[in-house]
DNA sequence: GGCAAAAGTTAGACATGGCTAAGTTTTCTA
DNA sequence: TAGAAAACTTAGCCATGTCTAACTTTTGCC
């Protein structure tokens, strides 16, 4: 879950200048409260920084799990897309994906994308 | 959850004859009570048969459900594999990507595999 | 056949993640 | 700038999946 939800705060923030629980909600198909209660174990964790009612940022923690996870997002869509999976199956099947590859079979995908293109 | 236990079960039952509680413990690292309580989900749902302190079987239902989860290992190992990666991590990683793999993905997985290995 | 060990179950606790209903705070707008 | 609408929180419920402690049943063996 926290995954989720600090890829999202980060996607949010980087498109909107902060992330709101209502946004957050609709993204994952919640309703509201579940997300406060979610926001405040994030908290809890050290993830995230926020008062009541206001906007919700990431800790420097939190910044660096959200980096961690895009990247593996990211190379997970990008790999099934280069297997020639159409697109919203490739970002459907990743969001599962993405929380079950490790760092070993990540290296492989990324490997497995070079011959098509190369765009460090 | 049900997909790991109806997998197993079918294994159990296929190498050993029957499904006995403490193997499935065992083999997923939990205690006993977890899977006393998670079989009687799993017979709630209609997915096993079996009566207290005796072996448990899989339904008609239970059965299909592990031929699939089986299947669906099969090539999401097979897939990792032919990428080079080790079976430790193969396994491993198989275990929970199996359960996010669309049957798009899995079949660009299949096709992906032809080249090496075609073992129909 | 009886008893000890192994296997299994029950009871009760806890964490996670979801919901609805109801209340509070903030924001927008007439 | 007041009042309504939107956003958010709180309280309390539920299901899932895990555990420990204690009890019951089955099994294996002398
Ligand atoms: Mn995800
Ligand atoms: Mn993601
Ligand atoms: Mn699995
Ligand atoms: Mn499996």
């Amino acid at each position: 879950m926290a995954e989720d939800y600090v890829e999202l705060i980060a996607e949010l923030i980087e498109s909107r200048g902060e992330a709101r629980p209502v946004e957050i909600a609709e993204r994952f198909g919640v309703k509201p409260p579940t997300v406060t209660k979610n926001i405040s174990r994030l908290k809890a964790a050290g993830l995230v920084r926020r008062e009541p009612y206001r906007a919700i940022f990431l800790t420097d923690a939190g910044q660096e799990l959200a980096e961690a996870c895009r990247r593996r997002h990211r190379i997970v869509v990008a790999f099934l897309l280069s297997l020639g999976i159409d697109e919203e199956t490739a970002e459907r099947d990743a969001e599962g994906i993405e929380h079950h590859v490790s760092e070993t079979t990540l290296k492989a995908f990324e490997q497995a994308l070079v011959p098509s293109q190369s765009d460090t």
